[in-house]
DNA sequence: TAGGGATATCGGGAAAAGTAGATATATCTT
DNA sequence: AAGATATATCTACTTTTCCCGATATCCCTA
């Protein structure tokens, strides 16, 4: 875990925002059949949070470099959840190592 | 807590390292008779970390802005140490709300 | 009260991040 | 194969961050 790449993708408002929208999907995000289990597509969140394509596109990649998102490509889309297993060694690395 | 604000504040390995460090003063910087009870002053700091004066004094300030530490002036020194409660809430704030 | 040491603040140049528009790529549909 | 749709990448501009040197402020002691 790299803290300070961690630390840059979470000091960015519009970032954290989409972040607490993937902690429930269901909550923020138009019906989908498969309660989000791939998590949400990218035009989904950029029509939520305002912001051009791209900059959404950057951002979510930004994430997933880090390991706080995962993506899955199907067909054209991709679809972004959580890696919760991040968050929760993160939690604990703040706890003990910082 | 203003996330986006403490999170940029640890967005940077010089200010990391500083508040590891002050975690166990003891383990990194000289004796001092009082055990670190108010912390550790900007100089000692400043000749641990190898940066200016100037950055080293405006980063111990990022980081008491956003409440990570805390400052206590005796005479002309000022002493830094770290809000354990911050750090507390910020890692449960990540587990819970982020 | 003058000098000196410790810290804070100001001003600036280089590098990085924020964000957009344009364009490329991938995939689906027909 | 062509067009439409979703996403990614490239280029560019503006704003912010990273540090520094210089200077100001605060406080101690002779």
């Amino acid at each position: 875990m790299d803290m300070v790449e961690i630390f840059k993708a979470l000091s960015n408002k519009s970032r954290l925002q989409i972040l607490e929208w993937l902690k429930n999907p269901s909550a923020h995000f138009p019906y989908q059949a498969d309660e989000f289990a791939d998590g949400v597509c990218v035009g989904q969140i950029q029509k939520k949070a305002g912001l051009t394509q791209s900059t959404i596109s950057e951002y979510l990649s930004t994430l997933q470099r880090v390991g706080l998102v995962s993506a899955t490509r199907k067909g054209q889309w991709t679809y972004y959840k959580r890696s919760e297993e991040t968050f929760k060694l993160l939690s604990q690395h703040i706890k003990s190592a910082i």
